[in-house]
DNA sequence: CGGGTTTGACCAGCGC
DNA sequence: GCGCTGGTCAAACCCG
């Protein structure tokens, strides 16, 4: 991992301003960059609207989603139909599981990424506090939530059942801050540092 | 000692 | 109602 630049996995795009040394980071055995995106909601727009600056991250957005209707069917989440929102205020909290009574517009997209690792570093600090062995899927589910205050974004790390090269990662929500890569990263940053 | 991980238990939803 | 499954909790454990 140490030889990459930055993030050698898909960006977040909700954040994918300071991963564009993703896209310049070079490629190797154990990674290819991001060959599915596979969402189950609007997000495509809001994640565009949300970043300005992620152009080379939409272009590949478009590309994986449009593959995605051919091939997720069956690689795609379920048991995802509870819903919380970083944001809202009306979540009721049940033991084990958060609902909501609002109608939320939650930000869940999955990335299906071919690579050796599991544990890939996108940027943000995360704490795992769950593992489930998964129906007919040989690979558990990893579940890990955001260790940034107050910020309750959850993400899933699968293998992919079908093809075990694939890692499935579930992104459910919105940072309320940024990553602690973008001091470094970002053209202000940047700006900053050349000065 | 603080923060992260592991792992068994618990809970809700769903289908039968 | 019961069993299965997915998601989460939290105590115990590990590690720097």
């Amino acid at each position: 991992m140490d030889y990459y630049f930055g993030n050698p996995n898909p960006p977040n795009p909700y954040y994918g301003h300071q991963y564009s040394a993703v896209n310049i980071a070079p490629s190797s055995d154990n990674f290819m960059v991001s060959d599915y995106l596979m969402l189950d909601d609007d997000d495509v727009v809001n994640v565009d609207h949300h970043h300005h600056q992620d152009s080379n991250w939409s272009q590949s957005t478009e590309t994986e989603s449009s593959e995605n209707k051919a091939g997720s069917s069956d690689a795609n989440i379920h048991g995802f139909g509870d819903e919380t929102s970083p944001n809202n205020n009306n979540i009721k909290r049940k033991k084990g599981i958060m609902k909501s009574t609002a109608e939320v517009s939650p930000r869940r997209i999955t990335f299906r990424t071919r690579s050796q690792l599991e544990i890939m570093d996108d940027g943000y600090k995360w704490r795992k506090y769950g593992k489930k062995a998964v129906k007919n899927s040989p690979n558990p589910r990893n579940y890990y939530k955001c260790s940034g205050e107050g910020c309750s974004v959850k993400k899933r790390v699968e293998r992919d059942r079908e093809d075990s090269s694939y890692v499935l990662t579930t992104y459910d929500g919105v940072h309320n801050h940024e990553s602690p890569c973008t001091a470094y990263y970002s053209p202000m940053s940047l700006v900053g540092a050349l000065q």
